[in-house]
DNA sequence: TATGAATGAGCTTTCATTCAT
DNA sequence: AATGAATGAAAGCTCATTCAT
């Protein structure tokens, strides 16, 4: 009996909290789409409003206005990037293997999440105001850096690598190309004519990035 | 000696569209700084013309629009790029030195021209729409990348490089890495709490690049 | 009794909704007084709101725009005029007579509605391009046509009416005359110094215009 | 000799003026277009413009603004109407036969002159302020008219045609019927899907008008 | 007689946001 | 907790017109 919906119930806490978490997270998958396409000046409240099932005043009472709703977009999107860089295990590999995964899975990661790469150039667009703004991004950095640092040290140990480079300046260079490729896909493509995510050429970016690590580490 | 231009000649007709030409220019230069700086949908055409000689209304008897007028400015920040590029002389150094100096002088553009890799940032948040509009733009390469060609050949034909990447891989690479360390500044700083750009860290990172370019392009 | 609307109930959701009626229809009313006085591009947004208890912003938040706002003054025009004509009870007179009423229904209602005449003469101006948009409008004829046609019918029957034209002829004689009447009464009276309207003609053309219907479809 | 052109002789008082003659009876030519076409406020004085080998400043120069340009394009476009008018020759011919000639040679008129019965149109929205503002045309009757007033007296004289209109009600009630035909034919058409412009109904219409005029004027 | 450059004023439309329950 | 109605401010753009030779 209890079970069943009946209109004179009033709504229980749990359920109505409940309906209110599924309503923000709508709420922020739809901004993230809509910030991604279109940046944060092109994207419309209106618009975002539109492709949820609820209503625009919503957005202003779940999140206060659109700049707050950019930030905990920006928020999530970096929280997913870093729940995924939590399942590298590379600990029980020797360090260049190590590297060449770190380097593969970050690869891997900005191929697949492009509108990630996307908030992240329009964010830089803002000179980072958000990120500033959020007391959860500022400064806290990224898991895969700790492991990057103990790879980093393993093989320096070894003699292996080279020691006037630090995990951050390795991390930049993984990022840097990875990023690149995801970024700067469209004018580059407008104007040399080569789209560097095509599947076909997928492999030889990916071995390219590794190479270009593992020499320049193992260098002298 | 009366033909010659002096400064005190009264305005001609002649004068008059080097007058037109002189507010076109002093536009898109206000322009670029703006769209630069605020991004495409964050530039206004009325803040544009403020920081100008002359109204609003010019923008848009010279250019048609603000589209347009972004497009021009585009022209115009590659046609800067390019012109600089073709400074480039190292046909007369070995490879691997001309490999370095390619790859020093495009740092430095880079560095020293943050505007213009802001807008291509810009236009790639936009999907390259505005450079598939122009017939200037869309497909016109890159000096650089004849003279990185070259370079290349001659490396492979010593026997100093390897052969399986082209000149537009390599080409990517260098700019993957410069255009990271401006574009992705502020996020990264804020994130990592460092600047990309401190001077101090400058050599680190130029010689950096060059190494990686050098180990990899030499390695095996 | 409580049932009853009453003017001091304050105002619950439902009144609300009502304002947002009673808004809407007074933009309505302004926006066909000026687009029938100034033409479609005569018409100003701001002087249509100007003249409203709203403002300019409600036009667009309930019409969408100036041209949306035009289509919905013609739609409820035509309506006017419509509901005028189902008042129309001529069964029960013989078809002459019948004729004569309808026609002199007709001149009365363009008479009346000067405003409703010049909407269609802009209308046709623009090709009718409106009533095109409008799925209320379009193809959506006129009940006093059927009624013209069961009186064409009685008096064939009868023999009294020439059988060589149908409804819709007769209704674009009996229009032209009225439409003109009012449509083209300033240029007429500019070159030829007689005005149309003027109340001391008024029995002399609502006359003629019967004479001249009956006496050509009784002729022969 | 001199009926050579020459490069270097410079162009006479006579030619200058052709020329400029030449030039305003262009700009007269397109702007007829233009505003029979959009309408007076819908037609751009840079339109009209762009579609004459000159340029928008000789508009001015040559008319002082758009709206003295209309005033002349209405005055050129009644004159051409009148010329054809004059052609009249009907006194040879009985009363009857002289009044369907006279409807007729009207009918035809407004049939290929759509442009001028949209400009008469249009100049009705605007109360016909600019035929008030020319002298050439307010209170400039019409030819027609004269013919027509000695056909009615003919007709009466022989005791064919009643006595209770003048030829200006005998004028309004033909132009009704040909001016409806041209400027309501958008409307019409939308609402009735019935075009009072289709060649296959143009004889019908052409009969209808004079068999309505013939038996009113004869009627009892 | 002729004209390219320039423009003030005003146009339609859009935006993020808040009011009033 | 939730919401439909409303909005001030400003955006991009267009218009007929005139300036300066």
């Amino acid at each position: 009996m209890a079970a069943l919906p009946s209109g004179d119930a009033p709504p229980t806490g749990v359920d109505r909290s409940r309906d209110a978490e599924r309503t923000r997270a709508e709420i922020l998958d739809v901004a993230a789409q809509e910030f991604a396409d279109k940046g944060y000046d092109g994207a419309r409240v209106d618009e975002i409003a539109a492709k949820t099932r609820t209503t625009k005043r919503m957005i202003y009472y779940y999140f206060g206005g659109k700049e707050q709703l950019f930030v905990e977009v920006l928020e999530r999107a970096y929280a997913v990037i870093r729940s995924i860089e939590q399942e590298l295990d590379v600990e029980h590999l020797d360090p260049i293997d190590a590297l060449r995964q770190l380097a593969e899975l970050t690869f891997d990661h900005h191929e697949s999440h492009p509108g990630f790469v996307r908030l992240v150039s329009i964010e830089n667009i803002h000179r980072a105001e958000h990120i500033a703004r959020s007391t959860v991004l500022s400064g806290l950095a990224n898991p895969a850096l700790d492991v990057l640092a103990r790879i980093l040290d393993r093989g320096r140990a070894a003699g292996y690598f080279r020691d006037d480079v630090d995990a951050l300046d390795v991390h930049m260079a993984i990022s840097a190309f990875c990023v690149f490729r995801t970024a700067n896909r469209h004018t580059f493509n407008a104007i040399f004519d080569r789209d560097m995510l095509d599947p076909a050429r997928r492999e030889h970016y990916r071995r390219m990035l590794t190479d270009m690590l593992v020499s320049y580490l193992t260098a002298r």
